[in-house]
DNA sequence: GTGTCGGCCGTCTGCCGACAA
DNA sequence: TTGTCGGCAGACGGCCGACAC
């Protein structure tokens, strides 16, 4: 059971209910996201994978699928949409972010005009320029003291100390993801010299239960807004299920409500979670078809995938593609949702997923990607649920 | 987000994830959940309603469902299902109860082969004789103090003090729902004398995030174990929406979950949440069964309801039937789900459901019940998708 | 440059009976 | 009979520089 604050990336949303009428900071929420989230254009076309969208329930409420729900026959396993809506919101009580989307299958008619727009591609995660994110110790959680802020950190995103004083000190105000105002002492004190945050932090740390492991976000905005926002330690643990309607029909729900909403061209709602679960199931229209249509992938390829690093940064990892098959050849032939299986250099990276979507690597050997962008690639014919594309010129996919 | 401790009624239940194998306490989990819960026997064929698992999920979800939710013209506005398997839960944040039920669509041959049996009536909720409930007032809950024992309650249930000793006390300690333990000092003390919780009462109320308002239950059970059970205050507002799935699709999912085991006579999995909602809508076939052949309504007719007190006992209110009609004849005509109208004779009975099931009310005027059971009361006539029970005798009714 | 600690002081917790409703 | 309060003693919160890594 969760309230949550909801903000629209078009600037305000009223078809929420009463209690969700505040305006999300899209910056924060994306810092709190991670580098590697990004978010679709409202009003572009999208590709929404049923089986993704599985997954992350499967995550959320720690429970596998069982066998026993009915099939979908009549619905695809990629369903192109388009992305009518996008409210970005966080959980009221472990500010986690999550975002809603309204999403309408196309009608054949238009799947068959598709014309890709460059800007379809959608755009990388934007993190903010001026912040900065430290992970707790347990001397910054205990309630012994206060919070240690690291030099070079205080000196970019605070505003500047009158260094005259003895001791240069200020109050700072930060917003978090809710709008919630929250005061701290900043002084520059002690020997040798540091900035900390006194008065105040414990009330912060102790009303959003933060533990040592867990991460704060500082960033001064254009607007000389000062914006907080936490990012929990992967305590896998705290992920519980609901008790409000068993997995089994959750997992029903989504794939009748994609069926329904697709037999009818009508809309849906669906969640995305980007921290519970690795599953980007909503995906760029042409992003999808980039990777699709214009990447060469074989077996025995390398490639390299980018990741998070604990201190919210990306670096990449490089693996060898071993195959490319159905992830569920039962349930979902011809899916193109982690169809390709790999394995990774590094011994290290062994819980990474073994099987990862065309969408999310780099092949490391670039061939000239014209004249022949319809080669074909897949080591399977082209499911036939599927469109070609007719309208896609190569002059539209001239990006990045 | 929620992990939850879990109990069969019959003993232990390992069909559940790693985290949920600790056992409730039945008794404390139907002090929880009010006198007016009962729950059907393990075994025992149940009518399942749609409508009102529907009516729960809004409570949840705290959102009224989309007009834009596919029909599902194949499932019957009531199913008659085996009840295989029930397990007692409580949140493990707020130690709200719930029960998880395993139910499976009686196949079209079974429901003729109907006959009840009496213990199919269900047994009403059995309360623990040797126990307390106390709201608690501002000192109970403030830091400034312990928790003021009533003084009947403290002689009744907890075990006798040493009163030669000065002052009495003793050590108390306590099983919750999910079997953690809680360390009391119980004293006799004060001009004039009382029964206090003094130290380890504070703890117990930061961790449960008692506030002044909520109830708590203590239970003295045939083992000698004292038993600790929590009643939050109805704060209506603490009902949030899920962020795992839209409440459309989790509608959708409800229904399309019934549908699919109604069409493969395969069992299903609900969660009845008792205090969420007044919407009891799992009820024993032969409670059903009474209430609709033998039971005579009719317009203009008195009739008695129970409702729970504050203090957590009973007591009847009274109304008066205006009419008998669908609640929603457009998706779920013929159904019995809330077709009664009422009025309600105390102006204070404004907030009670204009609209009840027929097995809630309890006629005033008497009728002989025989020779004539099938005589018709209702003002339309009997849905065609259900059975007749055609192996109803009368002497199979013959209780309460 | 920063994590943890001992020292120190002020506030709050928490046990007591007084008192009144 | 029991809810709230003033009084009081001790625990803990929280600000400080020392010190070490």
């Amino acid at each position: 059971m969760k309230l949550s604050s909801s903000s629209s990336t078009s600037g305000f949303d009223m078809q929420q209910g009463e209690e969700e009428k505040k305006c999300l900071n899209s910056e924060l929420w994306h810092a709190c996201a991670g580098p590697l989230v990004s978010l679709p254009q409202i009003g572009s076309r999208v590709v929404y994978f049923p089986q993704g969208h599985s997954e992350q329930v499967t995550a959320s409420t720690n429970k596998e699928v069982d066998a026993t729900i009915p099939n979908y026959p009549g619905l695809s396993p990629q369903l192109i949409c388009q992305l009518h809506n996008l409210t970005m919101h966080a959980d009221l009580e472990t500010e986690e972010v999550y975002a809603q989307m309204t999403l309408q299958p196309l009608s054949p008619q238009d799947q068959k005009d598709i014309c890709l727009l460059p800007a379809e591609l959608g755009s990388p995660s934007k993190q903010p320029t001026n912040y900065f994110c430290k992970t707790l110790t347990a001397s910054d959680t205990s309630t012994h003291g206060g919070f240690s802020v690291p030099r070079r950190a205080a000196e970019k995103v605070f505003p500047p100390l009158d260094y005259s004083l003895t001791p240069p000190a200020q109050e700072l105000i930060a917003k978090d993801l809710h709008g919630n105002e929250w005061k701290f002492r900043h002084i520059f004190r002690g020997q040798p010299k540091r900035h900390l945050l006194t008065t105040g932090w414990s009330v912060f740390v102790s009303a959003k239960r933060i533990v040592a492991g867990d991460s704060v976000i500082f960033i001064w905005n254009e607007n000389n807004q000062l914006l907080l926002g936490i990012r929990r330690a992967n305590r896998s643990q705290t992920v519980m299920p609901s008790s409000v309607l068993s997995s089994d029909s959750m997992h029903i729900g989504l794939l009748a409500a994609a069926a329904h909403a697709a037999a009818t061209n009508s809309r849906f709602t669906i969640f995305y979670n980007p921290r519970a679960s690795p599953s980007e199931f909503v995906i760029p229209l042409a992003k999808y078809a980039k990777a699709v249509y214009h990447t060469r992938v074989s077996v025995g390829m390398r490639f390299r995938m980018l990741f998070e690093t604990e201190e919210s940064s990306v670096r990449r990892y490089m693996g060898t593609i071993t195959s490319i098959s159905d992830l569920d050849p039962v349930r979902w032939p011809n899916s193109h949702w982690r169809s390709v299986k790999v394995g990774w250099d590094e011994s290290t990276a062994g819980e990474k997923q073994p099987r990862v979507s065309l969408w999310e690597v780099e092949p490391l050997t670039t061939f000239p990607m014209y004249p022949s962008p319809f080669s074909l690639r897949l080591k399977r014919p082209w499911p036939s649920g599927l469109p070609f594309f007719p309208g896609l010129r190569d002059g539209d996919m001239s990006m990045n």
